[in-house]
This record gives C-alpha cells, sequence and structure tokens, in this order.
DNA sequence: TTAATTGCTTGTTAATTGCAAGTAATTAGT
DNA sequence: ACTAATTACTTGCAATTAACAAGCAATTAA
C-alpha cells in the first residue's frame, strides 16, 4: 500500500492516467492544456517518473520527429478497475458530478463489463500494444 | 474524479482512512504512532478536512474525556473497493509486498466478498454504528 | 495535588509547487 | 534556403506547503 502511495499518492499522477484512458491524451502538450493547469516543469517530472515506475512508456512519434508519445503499459492498465471505482465513488458522492444516471448504473451492475470497456478502449485508440 | 482528488489527493489522507480499515485505528495516538511518521500539525489538519467531507466522524470517548474516537462513515467505507483494489494492485507489482499468496487469490477470485469482510469486520470492531 | 496522557496549536526551517521565461530539436511556410 | 512555429522540455525564483520542535489546555491516574 506504501508502494501505490510512492507511484499515485500525488494528485497530478493521478489526472495524467485519467487523461490518457479517458481523453485518450499521449502528447506532452494535450496533458498541459487537458490537466486543470499542470505546471510544465511537475508535468515533465510526474511523466518522467511514472516512466521509471513502469506505467507508462515515452517513444518518439514516427510521423512528427519533435512529438514523443507517452502510452500506459499493462502496469498502467491494471489500475483501470481503481481508477473506475474511483470514479463510481465520485458520480455518488460529488453533488457536481457529471456521470449520467445511465453510466452510473453500468457501474453498479456491470463494473467488470465497464473494466474490459475502458482497457479495449483505450488499446484500439492508441495503436501501439 | 476532480472531486476525489480534493478529498483524496494526499498521501497523509489515504494513510489515515487505510489504518481506520485495516489497523482499527479510531485516535489521535494511534494514527501518529502508526501513520508512518505524519507530523502532528498535518494529522490534525487532515483529520479536520476528511470530518469536513463527512468522510469519517469524531466523538469523544464516552468511557474517557480526554480522548476522542474517530469513525468512518458509510461516504468513507464506500471507499473499500477502491482501496482494495490499490491493495491487490500492490500486491502484484510491488516486489517487497507483504500480502501472502492465500490472500491474493482471494482477492482475484473473490474480490465483492472481500470487500463486504472487511466492511462487516470494521462495523464489528468499531462499536459504534 | 502532582504527574501523565491525549489532542491539539504555534512558530520556524526545509522542501515542494507554481509561474515565467528560455532553449534545443524538428518541421512548416515562403 | 531561411525564417517562423511547434513540441518537449529546463532553469530560476517567489509562494505555498510540509516537517520538526516545542508548548499548552483539558482530563485522568498515582
Amino acid at each position: 500500500m506504501t508502494y501505490v502511495l510512492e507511484i499515485l499518492g500525488d494528485k497530478w499522477t493521478f489526472l495524467i492516467i485519467r487523461d490518457m484512458l479517458f481523453k485518450g491524451c499521449c502528447q506532452y502538450k494535450q496533458f498541459i492544456e487537458s490537466d486543470e493547469g499542470v505546471a510544465t516543469n511537475i508535468l515533465a517530472d510526474r511523466l518522467k517518473k511514472l516512466t521509471q515506475h513502469g506505467l507508462i512508456t515515452q517513444c518518439k512519434d514516427p510521423e512528427n520527429g519533435r512529438q514523443k508519445l507517452y502510452h500506459l503499459t499493462e502496469k498502467g492498465l491494471d489500475l483501470i478497475p481503481s481508477i473506475l471505482h474511483l470514479v463510481k465513488w465520485s458520480g455518488q458522492y460529488d453533488p457536481n458530478t457529471v456521470l449520467s444516471n445511465a453510466i452510473m448504473q453500468f457501474l453498479e451492475g456491470r463494473f467488470d463489463e465497464a473494466v474490459q470497456i475502458v482497457r479495449k478502449e483505450y488499446l484500439n485508440n492508441c495503436h501501439v500494444h
């Protein structure tokens, strides 16, 4: 449990993974624009640590040499259940949640299916694995 | 999702909840001794915030007036699935994990049951709900 | 009635974050 | 070919936060 906290015990780290999973972010620029205002030095630091811990990989974009592509590894993808449960919890208790009733019911009734969907969606869209 | 991070996006907050769930901590002193070295001002701050957010309650110990008892609310207990998934993830990837094979297999095969067990154990031991 | 115990608060120092600016490598436009 | 953008960073500094140490009020035990 200390292990998770070492890696994820930080707001931005969590947001980076969320943006990769749910918004398809895979570039530095996208994180800067999407994450609710990460400072660029913090983003660089967190991407580095996530890479060192084996949750994401970095590679040059073969189609544009000045861009890098960031992708979740299996280890990173295995956080989907935890994250989806936290999403569900937010939906239950956040008075300003944006989650629809339909999504909440799906998370309540067919959670494991939801995990698989998120995983497959990610893998289909990132064109790496 | 931003909602969870506002509340839990902090190492110590998470450890407090973990200690309540798995170590039966319900007193200030116990957190100081158990949490891997929280500073007392930080602990006071986090307990206050957890209370304000409705994840825990504080009450005077009826048997000892200088002590307070901290307990998880339903809202706090509803984090058990998220936390157990993180525990499971740690068990999978932390090379120094202390989780036994038996526990890991139980988490893999009968996760929902594990959630119920943790919940019931907590409620049985805290003598409040 | 003195000494512990418990749950804090208040400084002060050290570490971390956030912001602004700048840089190297690559690509696009003229 | 040359200039201007774009992308992924780094660096320096101010502001915020955390960690450490000490102290304090309320209650209880000796």
